[in-house]
DNA sequence: TAAAATAATACGACTGGTTGTCTCATTTTG
DNA sequence: CAAAATGAGACAACCAGTCGTATTATTTTA
């Protein structure tokens, strides 16, 4: 079975399109029909292939956030000896992407906790999982910078990573609506910068 | 021109139904009939007080932040000399309120600030305005905390404000897909009962 | 003050278009 | 050949918004 098959690709595709576009429009305001008109795969496809929205929607949250950790985790691999100028590195990548899309999207995670948290009990599961792992990292990479004395210890590395992923959902939302990265800006240095500061 | 006009009656009437149905099922997620049916108010009479849905959600933005003003200002006038305790019983309010309505909604701000905080325009500046103001309620609260010795002075009030509107945000969503208001708990400890202390 | 004229508002059937989902004949695959 | 995948379209429900008419208020006229 060493065969690249036809249906993963258009998977693939659905899930990568379902990104791009539920991150600018939103679950309910993103129609099935504009996603398979983008990469061209018709409506039977689609529910051979996921069952329904709602399904597709959860797929779409895991697609979205596996990049994320990678990318996280790789930075933390990287820079042995120094946790916190990798999540400082990271961060400053995150900005620097957002500053050339315009600050369309934000994050998607967010976006649908907001809009379908208290409404698809799937998507629901989907967010909590993705989420408490993207958090998992941060807080692998907080204990790290603890041990190398760079961020305080009176504090557990888990508590601070759940304030600021809080903090970073937040400052996504407020760039959103000020046409900014200056919330982020301002969020990172304010927790990475001093209150988490040994 | 005393008389109670029922155009207001209306008015009011939807906004208040509109602040419901949004917090809860989006924007987007969220038809005109829905709320036109609730109300008993036909759809002409609909288009003729607020023009489009897109205007009738940038007033609901409005009438949905005002009450909270009103409620923090109060708990911050009543309370002379001890705003940070005022500020913690406001939390504690509305933390009880959230647990009486099972965590449904959250925050109307957040939860359209990321469905359309980049579509629609209007929108994006009505929640612009409310969230500053909101902002600066509580810059005030922590200033005043401050001169009273409770809050720490090395940081501006204003920066402690936003970090803690966006800590809340954040909180606030997660609530949602955790079905639990523990985030919320621990985003008032870690920030107004420790990192913000004097 | 009474009648007439004018303006403002109320109303809901209707429009053109889109939604998510499903069906089914055809094609592809193992 | 049987099973799975495909693709085009059918489907009813729903969408935001419009428009001509009916009703009610307000102003003007006599």
């Amino acid at each position: 079975m060493e065969k690249i098959k036809q249906k993963d690709i258009n998977r693939e595709n659905l899930l990568n399109e379902g990104v791009a576009l539920l991150m600018q429009q939103g679950y309910h305001g993103t129609g099935l029909k504009e996603i398979l008109d983008a990469v061209k795969i018709p409506k039977g496809s689609f529910y051979n292939y996921f069952g329904s929205k709602e399904n597709f929607a959860a797929e779409i949250i895991n697609h979205y956030i596996e990049p994320y950790l990678v990318q996280l985790n790789g930075y933390l691999d990287e820079s042995e000896g120094n946790a916190l100028a990798a999540l400082n590195r990271y961060l400053q990548e995150g900005i620097a992407e957002l500053e050339r899309t315009e600050f369309k999207g934000g994050c998607l995670l967010g976006n649908l906790m907001g809009e379908v948290g208290d409404t698809s009990e799937i998507c629901r599961n989907a967010l909590q999982v993705s989420l408490n792992s993207y958090r998992d990292v941060w807080e692998i990479g907080l204990s790290r910078a603890q041990s190398e004395g760079t961020i305080r210890s009176d504090k557990t590395a888990r508590e601070m990573a759940d304030l600021w992923v809080n903090a970073w959902q937040g400052a996504l939302l407020r760039m959103k609506i000020e046409q900014s990265t200056a919330p982020l800006k301002q969020c990172q240095q304010a927790l990475l910068g001093d209150f988490f500061k040994a």
